[in-house]
RNA sequence: GGUGCCGUGCCCAAGUGGCCCAAGGGGACGGUCUGCAAAACCGUUAUUCGGCGGUUCGAAUCCGCCCGGCACCUCCA
């Protein structure tokens, strides 16, 4: 292994530097889940994507990773800024939805959710977290986390619950430049809440003996606010100090701001000492709403007949630091691109087989563009690059793909393996563990089509290449395409896509 | 008021001081193959990087101004 240095833009510093590690060749990573209120959107994965392209990168550097993932099943609000009169807890509020009718309580809408959530997961060929916490599962050690702060003067106690001071962090601001000062001068309506002393004081504790979801703490009944899940379970899992902390942009403040006063506060350390943060996806150019109906889940496009890995492949096909526009054309364009990655594994695979002798004359330029991938991988995550590399050497395979050798496709196999490894576009890398999502096609009856293609390779025998055509168009306008080769003449449904 | 991002061929999109007379994909066009097609493969497709100035031996890349688009600032990945 070569001496490459893994370079990623940091929020905080605002330049693209090298992760340093605080004990070498082992990353500690914590990455901010979903919170499993519905049905995570493709927004939500191209996030997820993000770590999981640091995840394999880091591994064809020869790191190990230690990666935590939470799942945030609790004290997520819907309006955090809102006095406790109107925030709701966003799991609350879905059960209250139409979506929600079905589950009998709270616990089985989270449940629901996050065994969606897992599905849609491994269909994108995301690697597993080394640890994913839950936010129910870390009560005890989130208000031990309060205590210890309002004992140490960072947070105070209402009679609606226990808020972090952050004019007693003298950090507050530095990850999003909302200090204090220029929070004070934005100019936007603020609700303000009599109970705190400052309006950017937020909640480590909710009071709330009516809430769903409740827990006993020496402040009494009620349930932990959203930042503080984290804090806790990234410390207890990896330490005070991180190397490298991901999410959203829309994470920066107030989550990961609110993160790193309770951590540092608590700790008196840099609780990470890398952030990177991916930028939002569009969908046709706007933000993605439900409102709208621009609104895309991982399932609603395998029910459009979208190959999970061709999702996979148009929302890591954009650098994270950019805003991505996801659009029917990139889908397309994904699928198209997914295929060529399929057709040479098979063509490699079918050479191993029976292929001729001969030497390899594929290897040298493969291993070139497998190099240049990691480095444009290694360059704060440049996937377009990576990627064009990657295709570069489906072309390269492509061309010998008729005349294979054995030994050249050894070196095709080695390619697409780690290519796999690096990128996660070539194939699903583990069982499913879950049904898959059949598209919604066209009704298609085999044995007719069979018959037909029959019929039209006797025409073509006895010259009557009018029939034959007449065939193969009606067959089209079915959605049947017809192929033909020297092996004969084969059919694909046409994707809708 | 604060914090950031972007404007590159018909479309998407890399490149951020010389290796760039600018990757890769789509599209279009030409070729191979084919009875003809489709698919596949091969090739062609920006002397130019929103505009105007400046710095420099050298700029798409740095600086200034202008034009245009976008995100976040306590719902959001």
């Amino acid at each position: 292994m070569s001496e490459r240095t893994f370079r990623l833009y940091d929020t905080m510093t605002r330049q693209v530097k090298p992760i340093e590690l605080a004990e070498p060749g082992l990353l500690r990573f914590y990455s901010c889940g979903p919170t499993v209120y519905s049905y995570a959107h493709i927004g939500n994965f191209r996030t997820f994507l993000t770590a999981d392209l640091v995840i394999r990168t880091a591994e064809a550097l020869g790191w190990t990773v230690k990666y935590v993932s939470n799942i945030t099943d609790v004290g997520h609000l819907t309006q955090d800024n809102l006095a406790d009169a109107s925030g709701e807890d966003k799991m609350a509020s879905a059960l209250k939805s139409k979506e929600g009718e079905q589950f009998n309580n709270v616990w089985e809408l989270a449940e629901f959710y996050e065994d969606a959530f897992l599905e849609d997961w491994a269909r994108l060929n995301l690697r597993e977290p080394s640890v994913r916490p839950r936010a129910t599962q870390h009560m005890r050690e989130q208000i031990v986390a309060a205590e210890q702060l309002v004992k140490e003067g960072y947070a105070y106690e209402t009679p609606t619950g226990v808020y972090f001071s952050v004019d007693s962090f003298k950090g507050y601001g530095k990850l999003s430049g909302n200090t204090q000062e220029n929070l004070r001068k934005a100019v936007r309506e603020v609700v303000l809440d009599d109970n705190k002393k400052e309006q950017a004081d937020f909640a480590l504790w909710k009071k709330d003996d009516k809430h769903l979801m409740q827990w006993y703490s020496p402040f009494g009944w009620g349930f932990p606010g959203w930042h503080l899940e984290c804090s806790v379970m990234a410390r207890m899992y990896l330490g005070d100090t991180l190397d490298l902390h991901a999410g959203g942009e829309d994470l920066i403040f107030p989550h990961h701001e609110c993160e790193i006063a309770q951590s540092e506060a608590l700790t008196g350390k840099p609780f990470s000492n890398h952030w990177i943060h991916t930028r939002f996806l569009q969908v046709n150019g706007e933000k993605m709403s439900k409102s709208t109906g621009n609104y895309y889940t991982v399932r609603s496009l395998l029910e459009k007949g979208a190959d999970p890995l061709a999702i996979r492949y148009a929302l890591i096909s954009g650098i994270y630091t950019k805003p991505l526009n996801f659009t029917d054309q990139s889908l397309s364009d994904a699928m198209g691109n997914l295929d060529r990655f399929k057709r040479c594994d098979a063509a490699v695979e079918a050479a191993l087989e029976n292929g001729g002798e001969g030497p390899d004359v594929i290897g040298a330029a493969l291993g070139d563009l497998y190099d240049q991938a990691l480095d444009a991988m290694t360059n704060d995550l440049n996937t377009s690059v990576a990627l064009a590399k990657a295709l570069e050497g489906t072309r390269v395979i492509l061309r010998e793909s008729e005349s294979l050798s054995k030994e050249s496709a050894k070196s095709g196999k080695l390619y697409l393996d780690r290519i796999n490894a690096l990128l996660g576009i070539v194939r699903q890398e583990r069982d499913l563990g879950c049904d898959p999502i059949e598209a919604a096609g066209p009704k298609v009856d085999e044995a007719r089509i069979q018959n037909l293609i029959e019929e039209r390779t006797a025409a073509k025998k006895s010259k009557d290449f009018a029939r034959a055509d007449q065939i193969r168009k009606d067959l089209e306008v079915e959605g049947i395409e017809l192929r033909d080769s020297i092996e004969g003449t084969t059919w694909v449904v046409k994707s809708a896509l």
